[in-house]
DNA sequence: ATAAACCGTTGACATTTTCAACTATCCGTA
DNA sequence: TACGGATAGTTGAAAATGTCAACGGTTTAT
């Protein structure tokens, strides 16, 4: 096989199945366009040493909101010891600080100090690259579009 | 605080981080989406023994296009070994079996017997009810658009 | 005042992911 | 034809993630 057939073959391959019914199947879909996005920002973000992970709790610490360790877990969809570690891991790197909770002193609220700021601000144009390399094959208003629906689903 | 006002401020409180700029990022909203929508799958699944993973390899089984593991793999963006294991048991199950393929003795095709096509049949329904569900906030042709701007961007 | 519920934390355990071998087979080329 | 490199499936181990129960300190409702 010469190299210039060899491109279109394996794209061929891996179409193969794209007739299978499972193409109509919103959690597959959903899985694999995740999958093939969450290498690229893994990849992206592993400049900042950060994953996708520490990378949305950085988010999240930063928005002013000031959450709680538990709406973080609840947000993340992610089990409260989860973001323990998590946050252990941005706090002993000086990116994120605990502080005890206002009118609760159960809660521990996350936010993001100065150089976990700056910080996300790099990884965050690095991160923007790459959710537009996974979504090249859209044009900008479809982009917008899939994001509307996907909040819509998310928060009727 | 009374059982009536608690469902709200629950949902309030789900809600506090909704404001954020990560609900703009494509990866956490399809990372947020899928993962309501798989426990939800794997919950309608797990009355016929199956998990989502195990699904979407008997769907594809069962679709008569023959796919090799190795396609299997590729198409559910999954480690080849892991496509092993989960043949493996379907296969003890006698709900798929495995055959040499045809032109390529390495390879083997997985396909569906007549006891798996007939679970599948089953079990199907109550993954798109399932789907209905995690999804009940879009209107019908909304589903419609969202599943065709998945598949664009994942088959441009 | 007390009991129940909740937050963060720890640690154990299960599941999933990732990777490096290995055999058998295929393919291109000499 | 035979050789060398690549590929399919398999095995098994290591790393990463997910799940869950328990505990101290705190809040809340009664």
């Amino acid at each position: 096989m010469t190299v210039e057939t060899q491109g279109a073959d394996q794209a061929a391959a891996g179409d193969k199945l794209i007739t299978a019914p499972i193409t109509n199947d919103a959690g597959f879909l959903l899985a694999k366009l995740r999958a093939t996005g969450s290498v690229l920002n893994n990849k992206a973000l592993a400049e900042f040493d950060l994953k996708e992970r520490s990378y949305s709790v950085l988010i999240l610490a930063n928005s002013g909101l000031e959450p709680t360790q538990r709406e973080l877990a609840d947000f993340l969809s992610l089990d409260p010891s989860q973001i323990v570690s998590l946050v252990d891991e941005l706090e002993k790197r000086g990116l994120v600080a605990r502080a005890a909770g206002k009118q609760d002193r159960r809660a521990k609220t996350v936010t993001a100090t100065a150089k976990g700021s700056r910080l996300l601000a790099e990884a965050a144009e690095a991160a923007h690259r790459a959710e537009a390399e996974s979504l090249a094959g859209l044009a900008e208003d479809e982009i917008v579009q899939l994001k509307a629906l996907l909040r819509k689903a998310l928060w009727p």
